[in-house]
DNA sequence: TATATACTTGAAAAGCATTATTATTTGAGA
DNA sequence: TCTCAAATAATAATGCTTTTCAAGTATATA
């Protein structure tokens, strides 16, 4: 997965945006932690393994600054915190979740099939869809 | 609409909660309030009209209670409070949200047709669904 | 190479929505 | 009316996040 990080050092420095062993090492610890769901705290302690004087501050900062240039997403569980999950081109397609009331686990769901929704929204409606966001709450199969 | 107000004060005291100006205050701001999707503070603002004294934790316990009597429910349009909508019997069933980017008005979308998405879910990653919270944004009809 | 300029950072403070605490008040049944 | 658990107002505390600011670092320019 060499050339994930790679692509995505080139993309912050193609932006103007200086490559900080903070931002590395925030950016490594994401990739590492594909699929996870780490909230902002979770991974302050995993990069403050590798860059141990790096700042909470500077963690929210850059979580803010690759959100912005779309390398990451936010996902609200309504836990209390901000979860983020990694932008893949695999992934770049809409994706929805699935959250285990049991265990908390996050599963996410490659099935879309709500072009057929959203097409009747954008008519009945006359709204015109950009993004969506779409949770599903239940029980998961290590749980039931 | 009166008998939705003196339904909603029945559920209240039929659980042992005691109806009290406070309360029934609150329950009249959300009732009056319908398909506004107010937030707390403007729940408060609302209700301190009739109510003055009122305190805001008083509100804040209230939606809770409320809340857990499935009597209201939560929504969280990720922009740093929380929202409160009826639980009337019209909207009992499945509902999602179109949030337009522009006015920032929140619309509710009664078509559900998610039954397929979720059979098929249910089936692959057989996950039992017991909650679903959808959202669109972007662009409504007076926006545009 | 020296220097100006802009960008980053860590630490600490501030912001903001929400929750907990505590002393006081109140609703509803005996 | 009296009693007492429940509810309240005021306030403090909490937790996540953002901002501030002084200091450090990199990049461009002369």
């Amino acid at each position: 997965m060499e050339n994930l990080a790679d692509s995505l050092r080139e993309k912050l420095k193609d932006k103007g945006y200086k490559l900080t062993p903070q931002r590395r090492a925030i950016l490594d610890a994401i990739i590492e932690n594909q699929g996870k769901h780490l909230n902002t705290e979770e991974i302050y302690n995993v990069v403050k393994e590798k860059c141990p004087e790096i700042g909470l501050a500077t963690v929210y900062r850059t979580l803010q600054l690759l959100d912005d240039m779309s390398m990451i997403s936010r996902l609200n569980i309504d836990d209390g915190c901000m979860r983020y999950e990694l932008n893949t081109d695999e992934n770049e397609h809409q994706h929805h979740h699935l959250i285990c009331e049991v265990c908390n686990d996050i599963i996410e769901v490659e099935l879309d099939l709500l072009g057929y929704l959203e097409k009747e929204i954008e008519k009945k409606y006359n709204f015109i869809i950009k993004d969506r966001k779409v949770k599903f709450f239940g029980v998961c199969s290590k749980c039931r």
